[in-house]
DNA sequence: ACTATTTGCGAAAACGTTTTCGTGCATGTT
DNA sequence: AACATGCACGAAAACGTTTTCGCAAATAGT
């Protein structure tokens, strides 16, 4: 178990000073060519690497970004990680996950631990429960700091920060308008409960888009779901109640389950009743039949974060606080599921 | 902007050494009863917490754990960080992530610029061109360093550390087992090429229950896929030239796509041939028909392996080397895919 | 009243870097 | 011979903690 190696140590191998051992490594002219090739060829022989922590603390800045995210069993959120890491690495970051399971006080808790030194900036998408409380103080203690934070997906107009999103809004209204294009008379959402954004912003569109067309809004027809357990419940007595030909789902699982649903009182995809969908992931692809969907582009968002983010951090931090709101696209995937 | 508040400045607002706010702040007894109450409270109003990083360097522990792991868009993958990321959490530690990609070079490079004092320890799991490679120096140099490594999933028999597995020769062995109690007698299966340990261990056991039963190994029906790109049509072939009446796959995407591929060519499932997959994700439980799997419990396996690689951290670090492979029991989950 | 003991606090080292500022010595310039 | 210049290196501060040690003053013990 051969001890790190520091640099101290190889001056006191070699016989010099910490200083000059520092400065050789570094390619100083202060230093002589002879000194310097000798120390050079010392440190690369028993691999020197410095010591990241003091490099840290010395530059006050970690190379680390934080990202605090509800849940990482999710396809959209691992996606999301994914583009953060990758950009990350390749400006010489690295990212450190935490995870708030939805709950307010994890999601502080987690802020907290990293706000203090161990991270230059903060990727985040808001706790349910944060969301629901709508306190913001941990967030906002962080970048009276001076802590940048770039939120996405779950995001709050009270907080003022980059933030990464897709038009939902927009998004959900496409989805309905391809439907009715379809041919669809008679449109159900399934959808959450309004204090989740996105799922507010979703049901908005698809109302915009019924009243463009002059369509009705019939409030049975959209389904509000609150607690994720017995969604499947839920759907089932909904889809068996309410007749419609056409359905947007919020989410994979809520149109995986409606698409069983409708299948099992006996109608068929598409012909019957048709199906679309928010987040692309494995479930869309996999389903039966295979759902159309609308992308949400997650490994996008996150590079797009991580961009951000970085750029903030290796700006003069003397610059003018300007926040920007980057609207990620959505892309339409066209499966079996919609005519 | 409220600077960053260090011991250095509240000494300073009052009229004290930093020693005393040091001391007063862990409560020493050093300090007078008076001393030791304003700092505390002057400490408590504008919200004071030690910088990690200081700490990190002071104490040659950072609290942090690195995790790397070849993808992460991957429900096993994804939950066995949420296991680790609990466990870690609980013991008052942080996870780090990152991403291989299955490449060598970049797992390579991940480790190395970890081990400079970022983390403590690792936890990982191979990814696809180490294990054909064959090339572990980079986990060998880490411990060689002291710091402490645990190996889940992908693992080698080569490196000498703590690892968590599942037993996926016996479990296979099981399904195999399963599915002839259930009356099959022309098994086939879906597995990786030979290098990824756990095809390999899993095809083994395969054959070792068919053996066990006295049936012919038809190698025909035993089919190993190298390229997941195309592993849709070397399914979609083999289902179509093998006559099998149940089938083993080593993972829930073989298992679905083989599913479609059945019922395409009018066979039923579980009448006509029976299905059972390695890893209880998302599509299994969603699938049509819902799939009858093995489940790894990710999550079971990041909580052992972060839970092991915290004890070798709290221990003396001066105790033996002794190391412990733990193997996870596997859970079979019956669902509509086998009779 | 003189010595022990306790009390309350500060100085300084240490963790591993980088960087600024000397400093001693050889060389070059008058 | 006197002085400026350049070279090659070392000392020390700084980043923010914790901790050991030392020291002065106050208290206690005879």
């Amino acid at each position: 178990m051969a001890q790190k190696l520091t640099l101290k140590k190889i001056a006191q191998d070699l016989g010099v000073s910490i200083s000059t051992v520092s400065k050789a490594l570094r390619d100083s002219h202060e230093i002589s060519v002879e000194t310097r090739s000798k120390i050079q060829e010392y440190a690369k022989k028993f691999n020197f690497k410095p010591n990241n922590i003091a490099l840290s603390l010395k530059n006050q800045k970690t190379k680390k970004i934080g990202i605090i995210i509800p849940e990482i069993v999710h396809h959209f959120f691992a996606t999301v990680i994914a583009g953060a890491e990758r950009v990350a690495n390749e400006n010489g970051y690295q990212v450190i996950i935490c995870l708030s399971g939805e709950s307010f006080d994890k999601e502080v808790v987690n802020m907290d631990m990293l706000a203090n030194g161990s991270i230059d900036g903060f990727i985040m998408s808001l706790s349910k429960e944060t969301m629901e409380k709508q306190d913001f103080h941990h967030v906002r203690e962080v970048m009276n700091q001076g802590m940048p934070v770039v939120m996405f997906d779950r995001v709050s107009d009270d907080i003022n920060c980059d933030k990464v999103i897709i038009d939902d809004a927009g998004a959900a209204s496409s989805a309905a308008e391809f439907l009715m294009r379809k041919g669809c008379k008679k449109l159900g959402l399934i959808t959450t409960v309004d204090y989740i954004t996105v799922g507010r912003l979703r049901t908005q569109g698809f109302k915009e888009a019924l009243m463009k067309r002059g369509m009705d809004i019939v409030p049975g027809r959209i389904l509000k779901i609150g607690d994720v357990e017995d969604a499947g419940l839920q759907i089932a007595a909904y889809i068996k109640e309410q007749d419609m030909d056409g359905i947007v789902a919020v989410n994979e699982l809520f149109a995986v389950t409606a698409s069983k649903a409708i299948q099992k009182i006996g109608k068929s995809i598409p012909k019957d009743v048709a199906v679309i969908a928010f987040t692309d992931g494995m479930l869309s692809k996999y389903a039966s039949p295979t759902l159309t969907t609308i992308g949400q582009n997650g490994e996008e968002m996150g590079g797009l974060a991580a961009q951000k983010l970085i750029e903030k951090l290796e700006s003069d931090s003397s610059n003018e606080e300007s926040y920007e709101t980057v609207i990620v696209k959505t892309s339409l995937v066209e499966r079996e599921s919609t005519p």
